[in-house]
DNA sequence: GCTGCTGCAG
DNA sequence: CTGCAGCAGC
């Protein structure tokens, strides 16, 4: 089984590079989509379905919006932290929609778009931390009932320095400052490991490289897009790459694919 | 000498037209924009300079704003109607920068995007009125001083029902309604001629195909972009002629160059 | 409708 | 550097 990870940056602009990468990588069970960027009544659904997909959304207008493309039908879906936490711990997290899971084969594939943040202090950067910790209770009490769970998805966090193309400003630099990678590791412990890191343990691999400055070019990316699996799929795993190709388009995403198979 | 037309849309979106069609129409002298769209600090000068050109700007933010590319230099360059008439005159009509002009070989070069008036009876509609009522003012103090005028730019009135596609709604429709006519008609009674129409006499020549409803495609255009002579000049001139090929390109302006030589 | 601009976000 | 909303112009 194969599953993908790709924030789209807006699934409208980017419907043919998504199809084409669909068609090209017929083994992909499950394709989770971030940041959409479109409501669910506009949601171009009907490309995927043609190709044979099912079609599980969960968007918001302009921002965020999350998506699985699945092969197989999936079970058990479930969009936004409160389809399992109570209202108080939520709180208006589920406002911006960026969490939706679903089940195949007994997998649970749990799919984030980690918010941004924005700047180390900002009004974002609280909302990341914040949205971090509830996070942690949705993901404890999901793996209380599943022994296979695949979390991915745009973390928006580079844990290693190795995952980053410069040490530059790396400590006070949104998505690879201390506190964000001391959360995410601290999220980790609950029992969830990188599956790019089974396979590879050199530097220079990336998933994101920023529109500006031609940094795709000059190869100054970031890993953010992430497969933490639980031991049981992590054990299973036998493959976790990223695909660079899409990036190489005309009119691109900023990110690319992360692909996991076990 | 040949001086040419073109209100481009933004000159900053279009610069790759603009300059290509320079390139392939080197004879163009003058080459007069409207709806360059952009603060004078913000022009793109180094690109036309590059291929040896003069550039004269008058600009405002996002609206409007005209501007004069020269092979040479020019003269007297004049900004807006308050260069020449009182303030008392002027009133506010200076705040939209629409009004650019100087002197190449003894012929003066008056380069105009007339407001476009929106729909008959509106505010902008009033406006319009009054800025042709300046406008007619403006030019007959001009024409005291010089013999050799050449009035161009953007009118937004096709002055004969022939300079339209259709005579569907064309009293009611602005750009065409009766009034505007008779008050272009009126301006002109001051000793300017169309060039266009001294070699030209057939109907279905336009300047001008709305984006919408593939309007170029079906060539439902208007003749709107003019260039108007004094009396020495109208006699001097050798040809005018619209050339439609930029309108095809890809993402153009709404309007091609409208080019006249004496 | 179709485009361009501002302003925001990433 | 890119995408979107919201606006304005035509």
């Amino acid at each position: 089984m194969q599953v993908a990870s790709w924030n789209v940056n807006s699934v409208r602009t980017r419907l043919g590079h998504v199809t084409d990468w669909l068609k090209d990588n017929p083994d992909v069970d499950v394709l989770c989509l971030q940041e959409t960027k479109v409501v669910d009544t506009d949601f171009p659904k009907a490309p995927f379905e043609e190709l044979d997909y099912h079609v599980y959304i969960y968007g918001q207008k302009a921002y965020n919006g999350v998506a699985l493309i699945s092969k197989a039908p999936l079970e058990e879906v479930r969009m936004g932290f409160g389809a399992i936490l109570d209202q108080e711990t939520v709180g208006d997290l589920d406002d911006q929609k960026r969490v939706i899971s679903a089940v195949l084969d007994g997998v649970r594939i749990l799919n984030l778009y980690v918010p941004n943040g924005s700047s180390i202090g900002s009004e974002k950067y609280a909302y990341k931390l914040r949205w971090l910790a509830v996070l942690k209770q949705y993901l404890s009490k999901t793996l209380e009932e599943t022994t296979k769970l695949n979390v991915c998805g745009d973390f928006n966090i580079a844990l290693e320095n190795k995952d980053i193309y410069t040490d530059e400003k790396r400590d006070k630099h949104i998505m690879s400052s201390p506190t964000e990678r001391e959360t995410l590791a601290e999220i980790l412990t609950i029992g969830l490991a990188d599956a790019f890191r089974k396979f590879t343990d050199a530097g220079g691999h990336f998933s994101w490289w920023d529109y500006r400055a031609a940094s795709f070019r000059r190869n100054m990316g970031w890993r953010i897009d992430h497969h933490y699996l639980s031991p049981e799929l992590y054990e299973q795993a036998t493959r976790c790459w990223i695909d660079i190709e899409p990036r190489k388009l005309e009119k691109p995403s900023d990110h690319t694919p992360v692909i996991v198979e076990y």
